[in-house]
RNA sequence: GCCCAGAUGGCGGAACUGGUAGACGCGUCAGACUCAAAAUCUGGUAUUCGCAAGGAUGUGCAGGUUCGAUUCCUGUUCUGGGCACCA
């Protein structure tokens, strides 16, 4: 009886499917546990076998948390609003909710293949109405309330307002442009009212730039934008100011700091996203600007060098650049300012080139009344900070290269601390040149300074944050429509009961008039003065692990009873390319549903384990590239194109065997040119993508690649051993080809390909598709094979050939039971010791690297157990249905049939975990290694009760140890009980 | 440029708290079974010197701490991810 995993597998699946064995009650005596995959955003390129490697990895440990006794929540669904299935419409013409239900439809085909417990009756898709009602309706929360900073928390706008009619704006001074009495307020018209409010919603409309194409007649996401131009096309690109929604996070900022140290996040992960919300406490200084009366306000986080600022940098967008940009500098000032509208705002940020320009313009050092030329340079970003700063080259790398590279000359502030070669950053030396400052600390004097500039009114300390209010609007059709009308200019948002505002049909999928997105090209959308805008990719997805919950109510968008019974996601998986977008935008969603009371946590998640990639391992193949001389009319085109090994090339390269090459290449020449009469020379080579299904390990296969492409099917080849293999050859007399290593037979006719790991891709022809390595071997290998390549948080390229090895081990499993030609192997026998040994130190071992995400030594601990049950041909049920449950988890179709196949009624699924007995795992001795300062050199079998003296004893007369002690005493000796000696000569 | 992570045999990786580097698997070599092949099984396989016994070297690179470092520290190189409209 062999291993039919495919009749296994399909089985098992339709009966688990049929019995509902993957449905989670919303209520249960046991405890819970919600383990969470990052929402899929299904692509029409369907799943490559990078993309299951974390939904294997909580497939996992979901199963292993159910048959530990927990009611495991398991859900998927579809992030199924986004750019590629619009730009797909507008291409094609197709429908993007037509393309995106076509592509769902593959996704779950090809996940319903691997054999994953989702309980499917809770699928959420974003771009359903029943769904996105919802995510309508907590924008309407967040537009209706704010955030109170002296709670601490959101709060409804209401609230706002009553505070406004009793105190105005006195406890609630957001910027001093409005400024208000209770008397005012109550006297504002109702447009000047809401333009206040504005300034307070959770969820407001400001201006905001965005990458603007005036070919395309459309806004470009920045990938979307290369060097400036428009990837599709290449038209150039400027920034452009349009009407945007934000979220106001950066209200959240210090929340979302403080929250990070009570969720299990990597340390990496948490200073990536620490550094991203960029808290730094710091000083807002005006310089007064000579001959102006405007001040140049700058933001530093280090006012104690004031001393030492020799130039000012003030970002090129910034409002007083026209006004004070003059004389000579006026043209220069305009041209640079051309220049960095062209630029991306991650091109100026990793741009080392040193650009900029001195303005004219001198601000003026309110302690020593020193002018200071103000340049611009787009170093410095409009949106951080004051979009100015004060340059301290003595202090700071990149102001110090700018110095250098203007021939601005340098202060020294710190004495000897400063060598003039580079900059030094330290707040430990002692100040210099620094007027009252003179002999202080630096660290020190930063709140001297801090006091000082408060003292004389032109400054203040200023905590600040890199993090900025998260752009929540889209000029794109395929996304929430905002539930907001506009009336006179002013936003009002559409009653509850008119939920969901559906997206509309539309005729054209592409961008409305000035920059506005599709729906703006709709008459009766713009007649009852709708928003045009949509909501970005990340709306849908900042909530839905809560729709998990309680998918199908309509009442709301998640029952309370029903959030507070599953509460966090207690292991959420998925990619670090989420760490700043989509981990912090749901934190902070979280956040404002619980400050309204709508939810009994403020972080969603509560572990999070990052996955690595799944790299592709590209193939290559090389083209000769030739230049043929002849007397003849040769006709170019009818020669075939010559595909030479890596092998032969790389011998190339470095000059060996190069009359070999030229042999071959001047054969196949002759034989497709029918005469001698030409002259060549091989100028190099060409490498290509050559798809990675068409290659086994590095071997190509010449009949595949033939059959690629129509320009390939008379390629002719040249072999790792110099033998060729052509069209003619095959036709005609076939040894003749063959000169150079004929009489080596075993070397073969092998076309060795180049070999990269590269991001896994299409267009990299390296794709490797889950449906056929399922098909060959089953989806309890693929699984498995998945896990086993190495630790899921680490990224690492595919490669096929070892599947082979899980394959042969789920074989190897298979034959404990079933023998191919005996049949039935198992027995009822009682086992020995040896045997329960075995399968408890395997078992345990399995059990820490679950409860540790450490799948492949999980992988490899049944392994080396499976085959430790066979060298002891231990075919005993008792032992190996306690195998089979640990196994569950990992490889559930082979471990229910096998169950099964034992005589056990129900399923394996929710069979007991095994408990370990530890009574069979404990040692008397061990195999101590010894070293020789440090150097093992042998082994001794030592008693584990063994003392030090004891101990010395023994390892002193070992014959080794007396050979590298030669006759004298050892300085010392080092006992780590259970571990190791170590003699030190 | 800035932030984060990684680097160990021919390959993927193991070594969990500073204590036997290379578990497990792939590949490969040799052998068994077979008319043959596949499948399966057995054994070898970091490099290097040596017939062997046994040495030497070895965890990206350069240093350091330690009886002992893949593990800790400093510096450095390369690769991958992110940098706010891909999701």
């Amino acid at each position: 009886m062999e291993y039919k995993f495919r009749d296994i597998e399909k089985k098992w699946q339709q009966q688990w499917k049929d019995k509902k064995v993957y449905s989670v009650p919303n209520d249960s005596s046991k405890p819970k546990y919600y383990v969470l995959d990052m929402f899929p955003y299904p692509s029409g390129a369907g799943l490559h076998v990078g993309h299951p490697l974390g939904y294997i990895a909580s497939d996992i440990y979901a199963r292993y948390k159910r048959l530990k006794g927990f009611n495991v929540l398991h859900p998927m669904g579809y992030d199924a609003f986004g750019l590629p299935a619009e730009q797909y419409a507008i291409e094609h013409g197709i429908h993007p909710a037509v393309s995106t239900e076509n592509n769902i439809n593959t996704f779950r085909r090809q996940l319903d293949n691997i054999g994953f417990c989702f309980d499917w009756d809770r699928e959420v898709r974003t771009c359903d109405p029943s769904y996105y009602k919802w995510t309508q309706w907590i924008f309407l929360q967040l537009f209706n309330s704010y955030y109170n900073r002296s709670t601490q928390k959101a709060e409804s706008i209401t609230q706002l307002i009553k505070e406004f009619e009793t105190n105005g704006s006195a406890n609630e001074q957001r910027s001093t442009a409005n400024s208000f009495t209770a008397q005012e307020w109550k006297s504002f018209d109702e447009a000047t009212k809401q333009n206040i409010l504005m300034d307070y919603r959770l969820a407001y409309c400001g201006y905001g730039e965005v990458n603007w194409c005036e070919a395309l007649g459309t806004v470009l996401a920045n990938d979307e934008v290369v060097n400036g131009v428009s990837e599709r096309g290449g038209h150039p690109v400027v920034k452009k100011k349009l009407r945007q929604w934000y979220l106001r996070i950066t209200e959240y900022a210090d929340r979302l700091l403080e929250g990070l140290e009570r969720i299990e996040f990597s340390e990496a992960m948490k200073e990536m996203q620490s550094n991203w919300i960029g808290k730094s406490y710091g000083a807002e200084i005006d310089f007064a600007i000579k001959g102006f009366n405007d001040k140049l306000r700058v933001y530093t986080t280090r006012p104690d060098t004031i001393f030492g600022v020799d130039f000012m940098v003030v970002a090129p967008e910034h409002e007083l650049v026209d006004k004070i940009k003059s004389g000579s500098q006026v043209a220069a000032v305009d041209e640079y300012v051309t220049y960095v509208k062209s630029r991306s705002e991650r091109e100026r940020m990793a741009e080392k080139k040193i650009t900029g320009c001195f303005t004219g313009a001198y601000a003026v050092n309110p302690f020593d009344g020193r002018e200071i030329p103000i340049w611009i340079s787009e170093y410095v970003l409009a949106g951080y900070g004051t979009g100015a700063i004060m340059a301290v080259p003595c202090g700071d790398e990149r102001d110090f290269k700018f110095a250098k590279h203007f021939n601005i000359p340098i202060t020294n502030i710190i004495g000897a601390a400063f060598n003039g070669e580079e900059a030094n950053a330290t707040k430990d030396a002692i100040l210099e040149n620094s007027g009252f400052l003179n002999g202080m600390v630096m660290r020190e004097a930063i709140e001297v300074v801090n006091n000082k500039i408060e003292e004389m009114g032109i400054g203040k300390k200023k905590v600040n944050y890199k993090m900025r209010d998260a752009a929540f609007s889209r000029q794109r059709y395929w996304g929430e429509p905002f539930p907001i009308q506009w009336k006179n200019g002013t936003a009002w948002p559409l009653p509850e009961t008119e939920l969901p505002l559906l997206l509309p049909e539309v005729d054209s999928y592409s961008p409305g008039p000035e920059g506005e997105g599709p729906l703006a090209n709709i008459p009766e959308w713009v007649a009852k003065e709708l928003e045009t805008n949509t909501m970005p990719g990340y709306a849908g997805s900042s909530w839905y692990f809560l729709r998990y919950m309680d998918p199908h109510n309509d009442k709301e968008f998640c029952s309370r009873k029903v959030s507070d019974y599953w509460g966090q996601v207690d292991l959420y998986i998925g990619g670090t390319e989420h760490a700043v977008g989509h981990l912090l935008y749901s934190r902070m969603w979280t956040k404002a549903l619980y400050d309204l009371g709508y939810i009994g946590h403020d972080e969603p998640y509560k572990k999070l384990v990052n996955q690595g990639m799944i790299q592709g391992s590209s193939r290559f193949v090389y083209r000769l590239k030739l230049d043929i001389m002849s007397e003849e009319q040769i006709a170019l085109d009818k020669l075939p194109q010559i595909f030479v090994s890596k092998v032969v090339v790389d011998e190339w390269n470095i000059g060996f065997k190069s009359e070999d090459l030229i042999d071959k290449v001047k054969r196949i020449l002759s034989l497709h040119l029918s005469h001698d009469n030409f002259k060549f020379k091989i100028e190099g080579f060409s490498s290509f993508h050559v798809d990675v299904n068409m290659v086994d390990g590095i071997e190509l296969d010449i009949n595949a690649f033939r059959g690629w492409k129509p320009e390939f099917e008379n390629a002719t080849f040249i072999f790792d051993d110099y033998r060729i293999d052509t069209i003619l050859l095959k036709s005609g007399n076939n040894s003749e080809g063959f000169v150079v290593g004929e009489e080596n037979d075993k070397m073969g006719t092998k076309y060795s390909t180049g070999t990269e790991v590269e991001k896994m891709s299409k267009s990299k022809f390296n794709t490797v598709n889950p449906d056929d390595l399922v098909n060959k071997y089953g989806a309890d290998t693929f699984r498995m094979y998945e896990m086993f390549l190495g630790p899921v948080e680490m990224s690492k390229p595919w490669d096929t050939k070892g599947i082979e090895g899980v394959h042969r081990f789920l074989k190897k499993l298979w034959r404990l039971f079933y023998d191919d030609l005996k049949g039935k192997v198992w027995n009822e026998e009682k086992a020995n010791d040896a045997e329960w040994k075995a399968l408890y130190k395997g078992l345990k071992k399995i059990e820490e690297d679950t409860e540790r995400f450490s799948f492949n030594t999980g992988v490899s601990t049944f392994m080396i157990l499976v085959n430790e049950l066979s060298d002891l041909k231990c075919h005993k049920k008792e032992v190996l249905e306690k195998l089979l449950i640990a196994l569950t988890p990992y490889a559930p179709h082979i471990a229910e049939e096998l169950w099964s196949l034992l005589g056990n009624s129900g399923t394996v699924l929710d069979a007991a975990y095994p408990a370990i007995e530890t009574k069979y795992l404990v040692e008397s001795s061990k195999e101590y290694p010894i070293s020789i300062n440090g150097k093992m050199r042998t082994t001794i079998n030592i008693a584990l009760d063994a003392a030090q003296p004891e101990v010395e004893q023994i390892v002193l007369a070992n014959d080794v140890v007396q050979k590298w002690l030669e006759g004298k005493a050892p300085k010392k000796i080092i006992f780590v009980k259970g571990k190791m000696v170590n003699v030190v000569i």
